[in-house]
DNA sequence: CCACTTATGTGGGCTAGCACACAGACCGGC
DNA sequence: GCCGGTCTGTGTGCTAGCCCACATAAGTGG
């Protein structure tokens, strides 16, 4: 926060040992994140990967009938383009901007290179991917159990996490879209935690009033996949502790 | 099939440059994979890697309240085992053998040793990984929007590419845990599929006896995810063909 | 071959979330 | 300050899949 636009305020960026972040600082380009922008679309070759700071990417699917549900979502803790160190260069989701903000992106063949050496940012890399697996698997678990409200509430506090005011631009609509469900049924959970006093909205904007309550009322999900990124990126504390870096 | 027992079964290994497959040859263990038994659990630290041959292992995750759903399966296209590769060693969810046969299996530290190299397993290990990636991301998605009897279908159509004779040795009872659903909702669809002359089962077996019957009736994520999977493993057909080993 | 275990079939009631159809309320631009 | 588009609120069916409770059959071991 001191430093109103620095790398670090990625995890993975921050994570980094110094050498490697100063080799990679030249290459990264800070860009602006507007609401809705697509990354990729489905099949798309990547051509830059992208750190999020301040702002939110959703990795969603849109089915042959037009419906769409997020997969998994990037922010400040994150990397999107994955399927870049992976190999594959494309895949059948798409990426676009959930919330408006902030990003440093570096180039395809920059990100390739580093990611082929035998460094830290590697090994990060590689533990990051697996905290996205964890959180796709845990949304197909979601998905198949737990309720529209519980979900919500997943999706309000991972949303909390990386937009720290608690203060979110977005329409019902809009988060119908990202869960996969009827803006219908988000007007009603909704309503439900208003009544409940742990969130507030009004037109296009919704605030959390109460982070316990949502807690509460969150299904083990948002637990399992916070706790599992958190274990995988322990590494991130080290260098901002003053610790030696990782290896 | 000629070779009642080789490597070459499991598509990841057959796709080995052939340097690289001698140099594990010694080291690849071949062990029964009895249905029912857990490769690893929750948590669990694990110690080797697995590639099936007839054998297919469930990943899947299990509720607080005991609940369970498959999140992705492995066969002899892949490896159980992807959470050593990316470095975290364990995952929030279990692996569990599904279709009782045969993997071989490779010690961790080998593994390791062999990914670490800049080798062309990496290469197609990664690739993989992000086959399985694609593969939870539709499972999500098929929670959500689809059907039983089309994930039912999916099922039967995924486990069929792995088992290529029809012929599964599994329950009712079995499915329904794999999908994450109650026994009788696959009873009834399972009941409209033998009503329909595409499966026909009894006591503790099913037989598909029209696979095309199950393709007009399943729903989109089939095919996504073995298009994926064929465009990241096309690699595989390399050295088979006689080809240059990729790179 | 009988008893017992385990798989499968069926039915009734219930609820969450869907589809469709509007009504009202907010807000920004002219 | 009012007009029009965009959000949000509600209501009435409807259905898939849930929960619960059995009934019946098909193997299996003594």
């Amino acid at each position: 926060m001191s430093f109103p636009n620095s790398p670090d305020q990625n995890r993975l960026l921050a994570a980094l040992p110094v050498a490697e972040l100063e080799r990679l600082a030249v290459h990264l380009e800070l860009v602006p994140m507007p609401l809705g922008e697509s990354i990729y679309g489905p099949g798309e070759q990547l051509q830059h990967g992208y750190f999020p700071t301040t702002s939110i990417v959703s990795l969603h699917y849109v089915t042959a009938s037009g419906a769409s549900a997020e997969i998994a979502g990037v922010g400040n803790e994150g990397v999107v383009g994955v399927s870049l160190l992976m190999g594959g260069d494309s895949t059948p989701s798409s990426a676009v901007v959930q919330t408006a903000g902030l990003a440093y992106r570096l180039e395809r063949r920059m990100l390739m290179e580093e990611f082929n050496r035998d460094s830290a940012i590697r090994h990060l890399l590689l533990r990051y991917t697996q905290a996205l697996i964890t959180q796709m698997a845990q949304t197909a678990i979601c998905n198949r159990y737990h309720s529209v409200e519980q979900q919500l509430c997943r999706w309000l506090l991972e949303t909390l996490d990386r937009v720290p005011s608690g203060q979110f631009v977005t329409t019902q609509e809009l988060v119908a879209n990202m869960l996969g469900v009827r803006r219908e049924t988000i007007t009603q959970s909704a309503a439900r935690l208003q009544q409940a006093g742990v969130i507030r909205y009004r037109r296009g904007h919704i605030a959390v009033l109460d982070r316990s309550g949502l807690e509460t009322r969150v299904c083990e999900c948002y637990a399992v996949v916070r706790k599992e990124l958190n274990r995988l990126l322990t590494d991130v504390q080290r260098r901002q502790e003053g610790l030696p870096a990782f290896r």
